[in-house]
DNA sequence: TATTGTTATACTCTATAACTATA
DNA sequence: TATAGTTATAGAGTATAACAATA
């Protein structure tokens, strides 16, 4: 036992067990960016699979993406949403798949590159798309409503930027 | 068909489909913090398995929190950190059972409440939590490096904030 | 030989509801 | 009757590796 050592700091005078969290502090998580983001993304993924419930595209990631870029970018390639989700192939495949299985949108194989598919959104994937587009963005306003404006932008920025980062987009 | 409209914005003139990422733009996702913050955590969260890989406390959310907590929170309810989990009990029943089969908590009866547990490192699992500090520090640490200092400081705390609302936390 | 996707499998998490025991 | 936890189950995501077809 070492540096931020503890086992409760080497058992000093028990101290009687917390049966409140506003008896706990969060350790080192307490300054630790990935654990806010693990915790918020958890809370905030739950509450729009509840915004989403019954709509084929609730649950996981991915699907919401895939949805509504295939509906703005006709013909767009598995590869390049895959990269975008930062997946695999093989989830990738696996969210299409369930996309096709709902009807939403198509595969077909591209005429310039046999091994490659385009992806194309049909009608009733254009619909949910549209209504996506309305419950995705209500949906986030809502969650983060209790923070300040000027938190709100510096997040977005900040975030924004950090993605773009990671999956290799240049941050204009 | 509506406002944010699409299905390739009425099918105009066909454009080339999009073989790049450089040659995609995010729709509404752009401007949606809810996004950014589950794609960050996808990423984040596949990172950390990595540095953990092997460690028992990889995978999925909760187990990192109860280690730790478990460890400098002597006698800590499964209830209390199922409110900072924002998990039911059911999951942390679950979590917990891992953790006990892996010899690295141990369940007491409460001696004032016959209901309730009391969760107790073992030296094992005290071991694993020091690792576990110093490796989820270093993590999160490497994983923004790229990210300017006050971005990081400005991050920190606007999370820390949403976190600690959500959960019911005063914010001091 | 590299790339685009698919298939198969084993593992784990998630959500829900029903249940036990104690207060 | 409410609270602390447990059990059971169905559905879904995740990671890996092996595979097929085309460039």
């Amino acid at each position: 036992m070492q540096p931020g050592q503890t086992l409760n700091d080497r058992m000093p005078g028990r101290k009687s067990p917390p049966t409140s969290i506003h008896d706990v502090n969060l350790d080192v998580l307490e300054n630790t960016l990935s654990f806010y983001i693990r915790s918020i993304n958890y809370a905030v993924s739950r509450d729009l699979d509840d915004c989403l419930k019954g709509c084929e595209v609730a649950r996981g990631s991915g699907k919401i993406t895939t949805l509504l870029l295939t509906d703005s970018h006709r013909g767009i390639r598995p590869s390049v949403l895959a990269q975008l989700l930062m997946t695999d192939k093989s989830g990738m495949t696996r969210i299409i798949d369930q996309m096709v299985g709902h009807g939403l949108i198509e595969r077909r194989t591209s005429p310039t590159d046999s091994r490659a598919h385009e992806l194309y959104v049909t009608e009733k994937g254009a619909r949910l798309a549209s209504h996506v587009r309305v419950v995705a963005t209500a949906q986030s306003e809502a969650f983060f409503s209790d923070m300040p404006e000027s938190d709100k932008g510096e997040l977005l920025r900040i975030l924004r930027a950090a993605y773009r980062r990671i999956v290799g987009l240049p941050n204009d």
